[in-house]
DNA sequence: CAGTGGTCTAGACCACGTG
DNA sequence: ACGTGGTCTAGACCACTGC
């Protein structure tokens, strides 16, 4: 009955770190069934109801999905999953646009910048991996994208022969990275001289400029990234609860 | 037991109904304590556990507010609450930026043009209100916006003596439109000689467009506000989850 | 048909805020 | 001390899925 022992946190939060921790290790792979609510409450010597909220919070936080009838299921983040979940461009009909990634280059681990030591809540002479891309859309260049890294979660990427279009998908599987969350700070800019030339624009060309942290489960950040946007009739979609 | 008479919703669901109901028609009004988990219980003839799940679901959707040993609270939608919920731009520092209305102008009921009329889901010949004003920060135009209500759900807004900052509490408190999600679209343009003049810039500036529409709690669109943003350093924050 | 998640109940006790 | 929301239990039945 409720006795708290462990801590004074409630059951059903006790049980949730414990699944969440098997997601995490990747003890339960994604797109895998899970053990139905019985099975687990009978294992955490808990009741029916508190595994159900424990896994209810899960499916909540998009790391548990459940079907009736059927089971309950590890996510999977496949790439077009992860491609459409946190990339907000769509076009003027209102249908999702899908990047593709050229050009893409991954530099050696450096010294990371006082920025992106504040961005990434780094230690001082931290190192980064940057990647830099150009992102299409129908072969037409149409984002700059510049990308910060720390070197110590994401261990031997810059020797990685093939960097994916799709790289939360790769965090996951690769390094066991779950980018759970995104702050993007848009604003407007004019092309400069660098952006214009990867973009085939002129010179002053409006961009929108975006600027994402990602964060994982535990909201560490894990990734600074910048995106220099040439919208052409689309635009970033913001949905505000 | 689960007899499912009046329709084949779930209990909890029908409930929620029913307390969404007295929330929206103002027979429970903004800030007011609703009666307790047990009274609601009781009067709806369904156990505690089934009018907590609905009194969740409502509080989920940010129209309760529960607070332990206090009770259960209608959000109240003060200007102030209104204005951070939906106003999404901060300065460098990551402060919330707080804006003012100056030069506020509304016109009589014209006939909606065909884009007015998708956006907010109007027949052919419906009629808006358009609201034009400049938006400072510390006295400082940053924003000029215009937007466009349907005329029919907002009867005699035009010959309102003042327009408020926060136009979403006025749409509750006076008209009975709760604005619970809004969609943006967000773009960036080079100011055009009206925007340049309203908000004392060069022709050409870069200036982050949002195209907002704003929803309510039956999801129907009720408000189409352009805004155009002279940032200066602040940005607009989307976070994705 | 059996097995899963989804709903619902009745009752107990805990944690918090106020008087 | 009292009343509130928050947690937890044990058990029941419903609705969906797939064999």
């Amino acid at each position: 009955m409720g006795v708290m022992d462990e801590t004074d946190r409630p059951l059903y939060a006790q049980v949730r770190e414990r699944l969440l921790e098997r997601i995490r290790s990747g003890a339960w792979k994604p797109g895998q069934l899970i053990p139905n609510e019985f099975a687990i409450a009978a294992e955490f010597g808990v009741s029916q109801g508190t595994a159900r909220k424990a896994i209810g919070e899960l499916a909540g936080e998009g790391l548990l999905r459940r079907r009736q009838g059927r089971g309950t299921f590890v996510v999977e983040h496949t790439p077009a999953d992860v491609l459409f979940r946190f990339f907000n461009v769509f076009d003027a009909a209102g249908v999702a646009v899908a990047p593709d990634s050229r050009d893409t280059c991954c530099s050696a681990a450096v010294t990371a910048t006082a920025q992106e030591r504040a961005a990434l809540g780094l230690d001082d002479g931290a190192e980064v991996v940057r990647i830099t891309r150009t992102r299409t859309r129908q072969s037409t260049p149409f984002i700059a994208e510049s990308i910060a890294l720390p070197s110590a979660l994401f261990p031997g990427i810059a020797g990685r022969a093939e960097i994916p279009n799709t790289l939360y998908d790769l965090f996951q599987r690769a390094y066991g990275v779950i980018v759970v969350r995104t702050d993007d700070r848009l604003s407007a800019v004019a092309a400069d001289g660098v952006a214009a030339a990867a973009l085939a624009i002129a010179v002053g060309t409006p961009l929108l400029k975006i600027e994402r942290i990602a964060f994982t489960l535990d909201d560490r950040p894990v990734e600074q990234r910048v995106s220099l946007c040439h919208l052409a009739g689309a635009h970033y979609l913001a949905r505000n609860r």
